[in-house]
RNA sequence: GGGCGGAUAGCUCAGCUGGUUAGAGCACUUCGUUUACACCGAAGGGGUCGGGGGUUCAAGUCCCUCUCUGCCCACCA
């Protein structure tokens, strides 16, 4: 059998077969849990929409996290016995998306333009096709068990049919308007953005300041602006109310700059008497700010900017000049009529578009609007009541500050790719919003009268709509589906905390309006992944990682623990290869751990055991009077592991799970039972042998479950080759984790021990450089200890490599003169070992032993004296500082006595 | 300007509601090819938990403050 198994363990020859088997059997379905009778009916399904990632976009290590942690948590609930539902898409992005073919398009001298409107979207679909396929593709590598039969796309019918219906829907209650308002132009993309896509970016400027003369007067106001061509667009000038300087000119009029035009002089508190001049010009065309001081003024607007942010025909001579053209230009007239004052550097904020890079301008433009205060407030309220929880909870204050300063959602964009807005105009531009457009015909001919010519509107949605559905439209609404009314609400939405704005928080406020319910119950927001040099990971830095080059190296599990374990939530992760290469030498180590069990168990018997549930099924343990005090040891600490997992889990400390695993498993289960349990294999006591291979066997096959969610190839690889397991359960996955069960503390005492005083041994050899081969004649004896002593020498024969007949444990052991003696506890280790004997050196060893066990002890005693603490630390902290106290007095006593009894 | 993090071993980071002698991986030193594994094993070195105050019987953990650093939000033109 072990001759078959490679001596290492290759992630390639299983990762794939192993992947497309589970997808054929159908294990990723729901269904199949239940017709398997996997379910525990105690349990609520567990549901996740899968974020949609950008169809075209390559995933990167980001995107493999976000994989990881949902899959963790899919197959982690499987394992509890929860009805599982993931369901993966993918978000058609409309303006990622056609910035991406429109480029590749221009690169072979065409454009969208050129080609038309539905050429172009056939185009983009070809595009979606082949994308999408790589997607997948790459999910599929890492293991991810969602359920690929339920996949969806932002453009499917059923999803843009619940575009539609909710358009509508809020369009009839009002909270869908369209509108002339001030909006993020970007002039690359040509389309509106939202203020979410706009980034700030601060660079230096210069501050231009200039006059601004009066009308009937000699006499100017100095204002201060960084963007001296807007004096065009100027329908105002701002002073404060109470500035002696120049609040006195409120109502006046002022001449604007090479056009003499007469504009008001206002006054409002938000000027700030420090900046600048104290004064500022208003632009409401062309400026946040100045469009709300406008409105409050009731100042017209004027756009003086084409859609390519080009100066326009109100600009004059100046028309056709691009922003910065028209600056120095405008700038270089204004000082040619005396009309400038100074130039300084100055460092400012640019609006920059997040998809195109380009600065932004702001423009008025007929857009649509989603109102947001009131959803906003409700949305805030379910988070308040703790309907839906955050994770961590850190974000919570940004997500209401977030919310308490909303402002409505532009949702229409240019573009042709996307959501068509659902609204169709007659010839004199009546309105119909309606689900197609022969409903909207409908209501033209009650409108009219008669049957009319409609034009839908050119518009698409904001990509960000359609996936603010996303958790009920996957599931078929708005038709009362029975995936809808199973599985809505989520149970949790699982996402980088950089779009908690950008989707969650949207979500939450559709979900509410148009299902009257939370979309899901927990939000848990991971860190993002950083480059191992600690910059963002992106594909526009360009130095993201294409997981697969991971997973072709180190395989998918090592790659899988890496971004599993050593993650809090809400924290960044730095990613660093050492640790994929760590991971794969784990996964090897379990490998050979199997490998050395298979060996093993060739002629035993590995029964399995016989649980009232088959997903609960592992092997059957020897009787509790045959178990050894190594393998009560492992048992008890895999039932602590037992204990620690659930709580982990609903703690959400995935990280913290992962490494108590990695620790278990290699650092216990490796380092210390496998090497103890080879006394008992190779041992001539056919009982013990057994016994020992059917310990080994049922802490194995139970670490794999609960490694499973975190290294799935591996511990499924492992699972088919046990002998008997997979005809009663097919997969790992399916498998129960236990229910936690008493830990057997005396064994952890004994064994530690043990444990310790086999490191003494070993630190003994290794300093006094003894021959690693030399097998060492020891006496051991203790006060308290002697049985255990006497029950273990075995075993401390084999692991502290003593001589197997010359040693004696306990009651018998002799303390020999000229001898080293090594104190663990209260344990006394003579080795009698005159050549390396130099007695000084021993007694001071033994001195400085002495001195740091009485430190300890007079600690502990000085703690114990205090009433202060033994009154008010709870209860089994001072038993604990008791028991510290006589333990360490016992062995200062003991030390003591056999340095009185050393000669000299 | 507001808000939220981070600062723990040479590096990258864990450390949950305060309670053993602060941990891991990598790196480093020494030793070892013992038939699961050299993608290995054993033994070690290395930290006044950013500085300073405070609360407490007890602080890496809670509070205040300072320094450095990252991010988010914001109408100083």
């Amino acid at each position: 059998m072990s001759t078959e198994l490679s001596r290492t363990y290759d992630p390639k020859s299983y990762e794939e077969k192993l992947g497309a088997w589970w997808e054929e059997q159908g294990f990723f379905k729901p269904e199949t849990q239940a017709e398997m009778g996997q379910l525990d009916p105690d349990k609520p399904p567990f549901v996740i929409p899968m974020p949609p990632p950008n169809v075209t976009g390559m995933l990167h290590l980001g995107h493999a996290i976000m994989d990881a942690i949902e899959d963790f948590l899919a197959r982690a609930k499987r394992q509890q016995g929860h009805e599982v539902l993931w369901v993966p898409g993918t978000d058609h992005a409309g303006i990622a998306t056609q910035s991406i073919v429109e480029q590749f398009l221009e690169e072979s001298g065409s454009s969208r333009q050129a080609i038309g409107r539905s050429a172009f979207e056939r185009e983009v679909w070809s595009w979606k096709e082949e994308y999408h396929g790589r997607i997948s593709g790459q999910q599929r590598r890492l293991g991810i068990s969602c359920d690929w039969e339920r996949e969806r796309f932002t453009l499917d019918p059923n999803l843009s049919r619940a575009v539609r219906t909710s358009f509508v829907r809020l369009f009839e209650e009002g909270l869908i308007y369209r509108g002339d308002y001030l909006v993020n132009w970007s002039p690359k993309l040509q389309t509106a953005v939202s203020d979410l896509e706009v980034e700030y970016e601060e660079r230096e400027g210069t501050l231009y300041t200039f006059k601004y003369r009066l009308q009937d007067s000699e006499e100017y106001i100095p204002v201060a602006t960084t963007r001296p061509e807007t004096v065009l667009g100027d329908t105002g000038l701002a002073v404060h109310p109470e500035d002696k300087r120049y609040g006195g000119y409120a109502g006046r009029q002022v001449l604007v700059p090479l056009q003499d035009r007469a504009i008001p002089v206002v006054a409002d508190d938000s000027v700030d008497l420090d900046f600048g001049t104290g004064a500022f010009k208003i632009t409401p065309g062309h400026d946040h700010t100045d469009y709300e001081v406008g409105q409050r003024h009731g100042l017209p607007q004027i756009s003086i900017f084409d859609k390519n942010a080009n100066l326009n025909e109100t600009a004059g001579e100046f028309a056709g000049l691009s922003r910065e053209e028209g600056r120095a230009r405008i700038w270089a007239a204004m000082a040619a009529q005396d009309l400038t004052i100074k130039e300084e550097p100055h460092s400012v904020r640019v609006p920059l578009s997040q998809r195109s890079g380009e600065i932004i301008e702001p423009m008025i433009s007929t857009q649509w609007f989603v109102r947001m205060k009131d959803m906003a407030q409700e949305a805030r309220t379910v988070v308040e009541t703790g309907q839906i929880e955050i994770v961590p909870s850190s974000f919570v204050k940004v997500y209401f500050h977030w919310l308490d300063n909303i402002r409505d959602w532009c949702i229409s964009r240019q573009l042709w790719w996307g959501h068509r807005i659902p609204v169709w105009y007659g010839p004199d531009g009546q309105m119909f919003c309606a689900m197609d457009e022969d409903a909207a015909q409908d209501q033209a001919r009650l409108h009219y009268g008669t049957q009319t010519q409609l034009a839908q509107d050119e518009d698409v949605l904001d990509t960000w709509y359609s996936s603010g559905l996303w958790p009920f439209s996957i599931l078929g609404w708005p038709e009362q589906t029975k995936d809808f009314a199973k599985y809505y609400p989520a149970s949790v939405l699982e996402t980088g905390y950089d779009i908690l704005f950008f989707w969650v928080a949207r979500m939450i406020m559709l979900g509410l309006k148009l299902t009257g319910q939370v979309p899901f119950r927990v939000v848990y927001l991971h860190g993002l992944v950083r480059a191992e040099d600690g910059r963002k990971m992106s594909k526009s830095e360009g130095n993201a990682v294409d997981p697969l080059d991971i997973v072709s190296e180190y395989g998918a599990d090592a790659l899988r623990l890496a971004l599993l374990t050593g993650i809090s939530p809400g924290n960044d992760l730095t990613v660093q290869s050492s640790r994929f290469e760590n991971n794969r030498n784990f996964a090897n180590k379990i490998w050979n751990a199997f490998r050395f069990l298979m060996a093993h168990a060739e002629n035993l018997k590995l029964p399995l055991s016989q649980p009232d549930n088959d997903f609960l099924t592992s092997y059957e343990l020897p009787a509790a009077n045959h178990l050894t005090l190594v393998d009560r040891w492992i048992l008890a600490r895999l039932a602590e592991i037992t204990q620690e997992a659930e709580k982990l889990l609903d703690a959400w400390q995935i990280g913290e799970l992962g490494k108590s695993l990695y620790d278990f498993i290699w650092h216990e289960l490796c380092d210390w039972f496998v090497e103890a349990a080879k006394v008992g294999l190779r041992g001539a006591d056919a009982d013990r042998s057994q016994a020992t291979a059917q310990v080994l066997a049922h802490v194995l096959c139970q670490s794999l479950r609960y490694l499973h969610p975190y290294m799935p190839f591996l511990t499924e690889a492992i699972w088919q080759e046990l002998p008997g397991l997979k005809t009663v359960i097919p997969t790992v996955m399916l498998s129960r984790w236990s229910a936690p069960v008493d830990v057997d503390t005396q064994a952890l005492r004994d064994f530690n021990l043990i444990q310790k005083i086999v490191r003494a041994i070993r630190n003994l050899r290794s300093e006094y450089k003894i021959d690693p081969g030399l097998r060492l004649k020891v006496q051991m004896s203790s006060w308290t200890r002697s049985e255990l002593l006497a029950a273990n020498g075995d075993l401390l024969t084999a692991l502290a490599r003593l001589d197997s007949t010359g040693c004696q444990f306990g009651q018998e052991a002799k303390k020999t003169d000229q001898c080293i003696t090594l104190n663990v506890e209260d344990v006394a280790i003579y080795f009698p070992w005159a050549g390396i004997l130099d007695m000084e050196a021993e007694k001071e060893r033994m001195q400085s032993q002495v001195n740091d066990l009485r430190r300890q002890y007079e600690r502990t005693q000085a703690l114990l004296i205090n009433t202060a603490f033994t009154s008010k630390a709870p209860a089994h902290v001072v038993v604990r500082e008791r028991e510290k106290a006589s333990k360490l007095e016992l062995e200062v006593q003991q030390i003591e006595q056999r340095l009185r009894e050393l000669p000299g």
